[in-house]
RNA sequence: GGGAGCAUAGCUCAGCUGGGAGAGCGCUUGCCUUACAAGCAAGAUGUCACAGGUUCGAGUCCUGUUGUUCCCACCA
């Protein structure tokens, strides 16, 4: 035997993953005879190193993998890395800043260089942090989003969508990043509350009779200004509906037109259209046929439409246009006002509606299906309240930008005729315009949305769109885990991708777990500082012990909260388990063990193969719900109290007992039952099991062997229910011992009153064991004791224990007075159930009998205690 | 403005389809008992947020209230 004393993760954990990644253990073979079951990992950034999200998103999915592994499925998890197109290209610019360089100084070739350099260096750093979780993911088909693989099923996906003409490329409103310089998607952008001020603005009338007032967020737009916008029910305008007003700072002269979009309630009930600054305005700008102004660049800088006050950037602008309103007597007044501010959800900058020329996926037709397969719960959320988010979201679904104007993505595969502007969409790249043959073709500058080529990864990994042996075996995937930050961002345009190009949803059920949290319950962010660094964890405590905390005891999709101590409470668990087989170990060492059904077993045998049998279909009930942390706890329980606090201690009556034959049974029950314990906690920490399975086990992995289920041979509910009385007695004399102090280590004798006199005897070593008993005697009559005793009544035993002159008879008659109040509350309890009518008459007929047994059993109690407490007190 | 989650022991949280309130940590007492002091044994601790309702029976289902967290929308 050869297991330290403390359990040392840190010995024999890299080993374990390596010999498990060298045999090959991870690669499914796709065959027949198997069913396939696949997950694909949500691909972590290149950027990213590894945090608690991803340590529970990996653990949950290891578990499932390593479960159905076991049950004898083909299973493949499949990995691979995200390029994250906006989030790797910001840091990239950023290191080029701190050289002192631009974008534009190094160009695009040199740039794309670097990236890939950035791609090799630290994609392979977060793959080495998942190994070290001992996620059993298939290596040899690692993935990434920009590999030729992915690259193929990204053009092929996109050409196939422009030809469907569900692609087009528009001016439509979009966001825009002015730091980061590119288009962004609806769901990039974060809003916050932020305190303004409202300001009121004078437009002067042409003929100088009056002005209208404006209120807006955005005086800095004023010079963009191209209508004043009135709602045409409102009397307060009424009159002036087709008017003009000089606008502000500028010799310009706008309308007043009328349109329902404005609230007469609102502000003064005027508002200034800025076609090209603000969505709303966008589109009164195009129902009225409105000029587009911009008057920003692309950085967030004034242009030359804003004649003075070009080059100022936007915060500046706003300030000094302000000032000269003021200056100029048009300003009326200003009111402080919160509203939302959208931010970039990469660099947090304040974005910029801005009307920009696009390529956007027309989401209509796309939605429709993906509504519908979750509606007739082809696709299940788990848990599924999820699955109304996902709905919401859908049906109020907008075009999807997915053009950006960085470098580091997927190119657009479309080219430009400079002879004919004929545009050309293709996956190879044309030699010549198929519309006037010339060869003056340019590719379009722009990438890629990071999440087009995500939306296509449950299929694109597996080799679309070619139909190869993994997609044909493998797709649609069986369940998908992530987090409920990414349910729009990726699993909705997996889903409708899946459909559209697979024509076959990517996945039944999408598991969906909470963000991890720090002791305060905060979210844990790198600006914040209060980020826990999973490897450090696992430097420290093991990779089995922050997986086991991290997913058990936690309710699904709900947060968790991240905190030391019960880290500790998962690693003293698994130093409970090391030592529970050090001491089977230690005790089978050169004996030959005989096989479970060669030998009848004993009681307390019975009583732990039915308690494993029932761990064993708890784990399985909740591991099929997805339900992972109450399997988890289940296990603990069952491990923790059952098997190490009870059984291992019975079973030292006859480990240290004479009879070898009794000695070599109970060995070879904690053997058998250790096994399976080993074999049931295998998916949620694999590297303490396949350890200790090297000591025991007989096949070369515990990772191949095959996962427990249910056996009815150890269905032994009576068996179980008596021995229950045996460890009752046990509790009961220890009880005993601590109300009167008396030391552990002090041997006693007992007198036992019972009908169940055969029973007891043949367990009697187990009381005498556990209880420190020398000798018990039977009596038929408590007349039959001559010495002073501490009595103790449970269902249907009686036990009396000696203690000579320490017995106070006052101390006693307390405790019994305490007894009988207790039972007596529960007889009221069960009379009151009893006598209500509808009770009997309609409550089930096993807990009427349940409850009128009770009653019998504890009458029979109270009579005894209270006859015993009036001798006393003769 | 719309929607969702949460509210259970001092703290952090479990509690499945309604049938006598649980764990870990902390606390009290006693134990170095030849697997484990990262341990063992015996304990104490709860108007299950509040108010109604359904039911023979509600922590669990329904309605409302309060507090709290989050998501979506974005009327200048």
């Amino acid at each position: 035997m050869s297991l330290p004393k403390h359990f040392d993760p840190a010995s024999f954990e890299n080993a374990i993953y390596k010999n498990w990644e060298d045999k090959g253990y991870f690669t499914p073979e796709i065959t027949t005879d198997k069913s396939p079951f696949c997950v694909v990992i949500p691909p972590p950034n290149i950027t990213g190193q590894l945090h608690m999200g991803h340590a529970l998103n990996s653990t949950l999915q290891d578990i499932i993998i390593r479960h159905k592994r076991m049950q004898g499925f083909a299973t493949l998890w499949l990995p691979g890395t995200d390029h994250a197109s906006i989030a790797t290209e910001t840091k990239i610019v950023g290191k080029l800043k701190e050289e002192g360089l631009s974008k534009a100084d190094v160009g695009r070739d040199a740039f794309l260089e670097r990236a890939f350099k950035w791609k090799d260096q630290y994609g392979r750093l977060i793959v080495d942090q998942l190994k070290r979780l001992g996620s059993s993911c298939d290596w040899s088909r690692e993935a990434f989003t920009m590999d030729e693989k992915c690259s193929k099923a990204v053009k092929d996906a996109f050409v196939r969508l422009y030809h469907k003409k569900m692609i087009y490329r528009g001016k439509r409103m979009i966001n825009w990043c002015p730091c980061c310089k590119t288009a962004l998607s609806d769901a990039e952008v974060d809003y916050s509350a932020e305190n303004s001020y409202l300001w009121y603005i004078n437009y002067p009338f042409v003929d100088d009779s009056g002005f209208v007032t404006v209120a807006t967020t955005r005086p800095e737009t004023i010079l963009g200004d191209v209508a004043v916008a009135v709602n045409p029910e409102d009397p307060k305008y009424k009159e002036v509906i087709g008017k003009h007003l000089k606008l502000p700072l500028t010799s310009k002269t706008i309308p007043i037109i009328a349109d329902n979009y404005v609230e007469i309630e609102f502000g003064t009930g005027a508002v200034k259209i800025t076609p090209a600054h603000d969505p709303n305005d966008f589109e009164v700008g195009l129902r009225h046929k409105l000029q587009l102004v911009n008057v920003m660049d692309d950085a967030g800088y004034m242009n030359n439409n804003a004649n003075e006050y070009a080059g100022m950037n936007r915060f500046e602008a706003r300030e000094k246009i302000v000032t000269d309103l003021e200056k100029q007597g048009l300003l009326e007044k200003i009111e402080p006002y919160t509203h939302n501010v959208g931010h970039c959800s990469r660099c947090d900058s304040v974005v910029e509606p801005r009307a920009s020329l696009q390529w956007f996926v027309k989401m209509q037709a796309l939605a429709k299906p993906a509504i519908r397969v979750v509606k007739e719960r082809k696709i299940v959320f788990i848990p599924d309240r999820f699955s109304n988010v996902y709905l919401n979201w859908m049906n109020n679904i907008k075009d999807w930008c997915i053009s950006r104007q960085l470098w580091w993505g997927h190119r657009i595969p479309a080219w430009y005729c400079t002879e004919c502007n004929n545009i050309i969409v293709d996956a190879n790249t044309p030699t010549h315009c198929s519309k006037c043959g010339c060869t003056n073709l340019i590719q379009d500058e722009d990438v890629l949305d990071t999440w087009f080529s995500s939306a296509l990864w449950p299929f694109s990994t597996l080799g679309y769109p070619e139909m190869t042996a993994d997609l044909k075996y493998f797709y649609p995937t069986n369940v998908l885990v992530t987090g409920y930050d990414i349910i729009f961002f990726w699993v909705a345009r997996m889903i409708f991708s899946g459909i559209e190009h697979m024509g076959e949803i990517p996945f039944p059920e999408v598991l969906i777990h909470g963000l991890v949290r720090d002791a305060d319950g905060k979210k844990m962010s790198k600006s914040a500082g209060n980020g826990v660094d999973p490897i450090e964890i696992i430097d420290r405590f093991g990779a089995d012990t922050l997986r086991f905390n991290i997913c058990t005891g936690m309710a699904p999709g709900a947060d968790i909260r991240y905190s030391e101590e019960k880290i500790e409470n998962s690693r003293n668990f698994l130093n409970k388990l090391w030592n529970s087989a050090r001491f089977v170990l230690m005790n089978s060492e050169n004996v030959k063990l005989p096989e479970i059904g060669e030998f009848s077993t004993n009681s307390a045998d019975k009583w732990i193969l039915y308690k494993m049998n029932s761990a064993i279909s708890e784990v399985s009930i909740n591991l099929k719900k997805y339900d992972i942390g109450l399997a988890g706890l289940k296990l603990y329980d069952f491990i923790w109290s059952d098997f190490c606090d009870w059984y291992i201690e019975l079973c030292k009556a006859n480990i240290y007992g004479n009879d070898v034959k009794a000695r070599e049974r109970s060995l070879a029950v904690l053997m058998f039952v250790l096994k399976n314990i080993l074999k049931l906690l295998h998916p949620f920490t694999p590297f303490i099991t396949e350890r200790i399975w090297q000591e025991v086990g007989e096949n070369r992995t515990i990772m191949l062997t095959k996962y427990p289920s249910n056996n009815s041979k150890f269905s032994y509910l009576k068996d179980f229910k008596r021995f229950e009385s045996i460890k009752e007695i046990i509790r009961a004399v220890r009880n005993i011992r601590a109300e009167y102090d008396v030391a552990p280590s002090k041997t006693l004798s007992l007198f036992i009153l019972s009908n169940e006199k055969i029973y007891i005897k043949k367990n009697l070593q187990f009381i005498n064991k556990l209880a420190n008993i020398l000798n018990v005697t039977f009596i038929a009559d408590k007349g039959e004791i001559t010495e002073k005793t501490v009595g103790v009544s449970l269902d249907g035993i009686e036990l009396y224990v000696p203690l000579g002159e320490i017995v106070s008879f006052e101390k006693e008659i307390t405790r019994l007075n305490k007894e009988i109040q207790k039972v007596k509350e529960e007889i009221s309890r069960s009379e009151k159930l009893l006598n209500t009518q509808g009770f009997v008459a309609k409550a089930p007929k096993n807990l009427i009998s349940q409850e009128t047994e009770k009653l019998k059993i504890n009458r029979e109690l109270c009579f005894k205690l209270e006859s015993r407490v009036s001798e006393m007190s003769k």
